[in-house]
DNA sequence: CGCCAGGGCCTCA
DNA sequence: TGAGGCCATGGC
């Protein structure tokens, strides 16, 4: 038995192929751990770093944010942990939000320089998300970002796109929350860390590709499942 | 020029 | 607890 929510990721999967994230354009070595190898912590660490500069930005705007950090040696805990938070605001720049997104990577640094990040992912998921979520500047989406992608662990990541496509697919409402959409589609699939991964992404394509705000349904992929005809 | 981008926090009912 | 304002750059 193949439910909707299968069915859509085998087709998107058909269509777009591995999308191999979480995406790191400085390091190519870097890769999901089925992929290959684990990644060790300066890996973890950056892909941290991304899901918080990626927050309400797009993937490009952070690529530069990350490139510039990367540029001046401050892509690790100690590193950004010992530099003002001025200069760090200054290099994220073009991800947008500069202010805020130095804070947030200054308290982070802290947090994971007293509590190591081996430390802090040997815990079982629940427990993981629920620390998550008491750092200030990470919610849910983000959380779920750092599990599923840098501790390689299978929690699904819902984001305004999860929510877009699945709404007017009509698999949900609108305005379903965070959790309760999170709960429908992760009862729907196997709890693989790879599924979870290629998922979310293949997600992010489409609704780049179709699924915008302002839909392009010509040639979507999903047009036969789903109900909005525009 | 306006809209939107791989959110989250704070405030105020 | 939920809606609304706020944060900000760059691509199109």
């Amino acid at each position: 038995m193949v439910n909707t929510t299968q069915r859509i990721y085998n087709i998107l999967h058909e269509k777009y192929d591995s999308q191999k994230w979480w995406p790191t354009t400085l390091t190519g070595d870097l890769h999901p751990t089925y992929h290959g190898k684990k990644h060790n912590e300066t890996q973890q660490f950056e892909i941290i770093v991304g899901t918080i500069l990626t927050q309400n930005t797009s993937w490009k705007n952070v690529e530069k944010a990350i490139f510039n950090l990367n540029n001046n040696k401050l892509l690790s805990i100690e590193k950004i942990k010992k530099t003002k938070q001025e200069k760090i605001a200054e290099l994220i720049k073009p991800a947008g939000y500069f202010n805020q997104k130095s804070e947030r990577l200054k308290i982070l640094s802290e947090y994971l320089y007293k509590k190591t990040i081996k430390e802090l992912f040997s815990q079982p998921i629940n427990k993981l998300r629920e620390e998550l979520l008491s750092i200030k500047g990470i919610g849910p989406e983000t959380a779920d970002s750092i599990i599923l992608y840098s501790a390689n662990k299978a929690t699904f990541v819902i984001d305004t796109y999860t929510k877009r496509i699945f709404s007017r697919i009509g698999l949900c409402k609108k305005e379903i929350k965070y959790e309760e959409l999170q709960q429908q589609i992760t009862t729907e699939l196997p709890r693989t860390t790879k599924l979870f991964n290629e998922y979310h992404a293949l997600l992010v394509e489409l609704a780049k590709r179709h699924c915008k705000t302002k839909p392009e349904c010509n040639e979507c992929p999903l047009s036969t499942i789903c109900k909005k005809k525009i």
